[in-house]
Order: C-alpha cells, then sequence, then structure tokens
DNA sequence: GTAAACAATATGAATTTTCATATAATATCG
DNA sequence: CGATATTATATGAAAATTCATATTGTTTAC
C-alpha cells in the first residue's frame, strides 16, 4: 500500500506567485484538468480527442467546410485535413466537394460516425452535469456566464480590425 | 482590400447546438482564444509557448524538479524532459541533480532565462490588465473566481481516492 | 474576357509528441 | 542485509504536428 503522501511535491517554500492567479494560467490548467477527466471516456469510445471534437462539432453542423471545422474544434486547419483522411479511411465521415464552390470540402457524418457520436454526447452530458453539481447550483452558472462572457469579448477584439 | 465579412462562414441554419455551452468546450475555446493573442508576444520573446510556461513557473518555483515542473506547466513528463534538455542548451536553465536524492533532477533559472522571463512577465500582467479591463470590473473577478472554484474541485477530486 | 488578387484545401519535410518501457536511485519489508 | 516495490527521469521508435507553400477554384477590376 501506498503512503499518503499529503505534504508538497518539492520542499519549495511555496509563497503564492504569478501562475497561481494568472488568468491565462487559471483558463488552461482549468481546462486542461476539467477536460482530461473525459477525455478518459473519449479513449475508451476510440477516438482521439480532435476527433471526438470534430464529431460533436459535425453533431450540431454537418456539412461544415473543413476551415470552419477547424475553428470551431479548435485545430488547425491542415491537421484537420489529415485527420479529415484518416476518419474517413476509418468510415467515421464522408467528404463532399460543395457543389457551388470548387474549393470547399464539406464533411458530413456517416452513419457510423453519427452512430458513435450519439453515444458519446449523453456522455459528455452527463459528466458535465456531475462537475455542474459538485459546482453548485451557481457555482456552475456563474462559471459558463463568465466564459461566455469572455468568449464574446474575445470574438469582439477579432472582429474589431474593421 | 478585403471584403468586410459579417456573414456566417457556412450557410448553416445556426440553431444553437451542442458544443456552444458545453463546459470543456468553453473552457478549451476560452482558454485557446485568450491565450493566442498573448501567444504571439511570447513567439516574439523567442519562446515557444511550453517554454514560456516552463520559464513562468521557475520564476515561481525555482529549482522544482522534473516530475513538478511538468504538472504546473501542463507538459507531460518525457516531453518536459526533451524540453528542458532545449533549454539548458541554449542556456535558460540548468539542471542539478538533487545531493538528498539521486534520481531527483532539479531545474534552475540560469541569469539569461532569469533576465528573459523577468522581462516577459510585465507583459503578461499587462496583456492580463486588459483583459480583465475589458471584461469589467466585477466580470474578470467573477471569472477568476469561477476558474479558482473548478480547479480546487478538480484537485479534491483527485485527491479524493485516499 | 483576362490578369491579378483572393480563398479553400492539400502536402512535403523537419520537428515534436506520444507511449511504452528502460534505466537508475531510493525506500520498504521480512 | 537482500529482495522487491516504488519513484524519478530518460529514451527508442512510431505517429502526429507544424510551417511554409503548392495547388486548385473563384472573384474582382479593368
Amino acid at each position: 500500500m501506498k503512503h499518503f503522501n499529503t505534504k508538497d511535491q518539492t520542499d519549495q517554500p511555496r509563497k503564492t506567485g504569478f501562475v497561481d492567479d494568472y488568468l491565462l494560467y487559471l483558463l488552461a490548467a482549468a481546462s486542461d484538468a476539467a477536460s482530461a477527466q473525459f477525455h478518459a471516456h473519449v479513449r475508451k469510445a476510440g477516438l482521439r480527442v480532435p476527433e471526438w471534437r470534430v464529431l460533436a462539432c459535425l453533431n450540431d453542423q454537418d456539412g461544415a467546410m473543413i476551415t470552419h471545422l477547424a475553428q470551431i474544434a479548435l485545430v488547425e486547419q491542415s491537421r484537420l485535413t489529415r485527420i479529415i483522411v484518416q476518419m474517413e479511411e476509418r468510415g467515421l465521415v464522408q467528404r463532399a466537394n460543395d457543389p457551388s464552390d470548387g474549393r470547399r470540402v464539406r464533411i458530413y457524418l456517416s452513419d457510423a460516425g453519427r452512430s458513435l457520436i450519439t453515444s458519446v454526447i449523453p456522455e459528455a452530458r452527463a459528466h458535465e452535469q456531475a462537475l455542474l453539481a459538485q459546482l453548485g447550483e451557481d457555482g456552475g452558472t456563474a462559471l459558463k456566464q463568465a466564459l461566455h462572457r469572455l468568449l464574446e469579448t474575445l470574438a469582439q477584439q477579432k472582429g474589431g480590425d474593421n
């Protein structure tokens, strides 16, 4: 059996430093830690994280173009191109040229892909609910609100150079 | 000159879907979008993102071990080992065996590393302040509080298996 | 209509990242 | 003390990722 190891990993003094209250760090750490839990489920479903993201996005916006999908799935475009190739080989999605604009490639869920994502999303919802419950009614709401607000603000900045 | 392109990238109907209010997505998207801005500064300072994180963490906890540093800098251990090698070659950090435990390798900022991080942190603070200002007094506070709370909750879960 | 600018996707090649596991040092147990 | 478990770090090799740029299709301006 393992010793319970409450003490600090290092033997450092531990006066609160810069990163511990730095917004970008809090965001990255929170995202990392929260996602890590669910990503275990994702892998058990036979998906890698970017694939799960792509399927989840297609669930909402089936037929999205590569570029758009890259933006919403938080993946760089050339990477997404290759991920989509793999997913198509695996039968999870299909690509189709947009008849109205030959440059565009639209991605559609295959039946297998739809079936898979349909089984994973409820797990995601359940995991989310459990987490929100732990944060308490108001805690969860406050967190989501704050994040929505941040995202709006950031989106405005981007658009603001017109 | 570019057409101002307010309309949606795809011609999709856009009823709000699953991801748009999914906590893990909000966290990832917010972290991504917020960090992207500052990461431009980081690269201009000649650092890659994980290197910036390592230096920032060392700024707070100089002499941390590889394993601990990996945890707080949000980098996988074997990757960090190699990043540290590069940073040492570049003269940003030094490694030193812990005399009390020969397995441990402690990482220390070099003078060059300290000087570099000392110049970047004020930029990070400035960027953070600007962002918080845009969120409004309470908006920023609420966001940070909510994130701290989430992180605490997640940390408890991890420790909870004793 | 055509050249130039622009947009969407793909791709080559170097680098990075991951995963499992090797190596090395220490701690534990009988 | 010696065998075994545990911890910290390193490393090989396959795979993923990045970056710049090629390719292909479309729009704009004359």
